[in-house]
DNA sequence: ATCCCGAGGG
DNA sequence: CCCTCTGGAT
């Protein structure tokens, strides 16, 4: 197994920039943005938020937003429809269940409809600080070809994770192993040859 | 062709 | 467990 913490160091100095692109300054912006980023890239999303936030800057005016004229404005993210439709229902939610705010509390956002526990953990990273360990498929994979985990189970392989990483460092560990696992450690055809990892990763030019 | 920081529904 | 929703980049 790769030793975490040299992990964590090395992905730190070899991607910097590593972090939330969707670094905005309000939960609700937050947590809508982070809902979009389903199946597209933080870069596409960053395209369309501008206008999101400015027709739609808050929970009670989204929960009453023209439903096609958010689907236009989400035209380019893809399965627009479903988030369009997916964005006023859990704006609806938050005015319905929390005065419009948005709740730093992981089952309370997992109650939310469009809400799922990647969303809610990252939402919890980003904006409240609370630590919190996201296994998107970057992560999953990753962690199994370092040999910190076998669990293909999201949820169990997020529990060996927690045991070998001190909290502190679970959002930005998330954040920089989805980062190289875009750039480098590809699903299909991982870049070994480039990588910072592949004299301590147990599946180097093995995958 | 294949993939993307997913969730809901059957 | 499977399927669907969807467009764009590579």
């Amino acid at each position: 197994m790769a030793d975490p913490a040299v992990v964590n160091a090395r992905l730190a100095l070899a991607h910097p920039d590593a972090r939330c692109a969707l670094d905005h300054a309000d939960a609700f912006q937050l947590l809508v943005a982070t809902v979009l980023s389903a199946q597209t890239t933080d870069e596409r999303v960053n395209t369309v938020t501008p206008e999101v936030f400015g027709r739609w800057p808050d929970a009670a005016a989204l929960a009453t937003a023209d439903l096609a004229a958010l689907e236009d404005v989400l035209r380019p993210l893809g399965f627009f429809r479903a988030k369009a439709r997916s964005l006023v229902g859990l704006a609806q939610g938050l005015v319905r269940d929390h005065d419009g705010e948005v709740p730093p509390d992981l089952d309370a956002l997992v109650a939310l409809p469009g809400v799922g526990r990647k969303t809610a953990n990252l939402v919890l990273g980003n904006a409240f600080g609370i630590p919190g360990i996201t296994v998107d498929t970057h992560v999953g994979r990753l962690a199994r070809r370092l040999g910190w985990t076998t669990q293909t189970d999201p949820v169990r392989a997020e529990a060996d994770i927690a045991a070998l990483v001190p909290p502190s460092e679970w959002v930005m560990l998330c954040h920089r192993l989805i980062f190289h696992g875009r750039r480098v450690c590809h699903a299909r055809r991982p870049a070994c040859g480039e990588c910072v990892l592949a004299d301590v990763c147990p599946s180097a030019f093995a995958v």
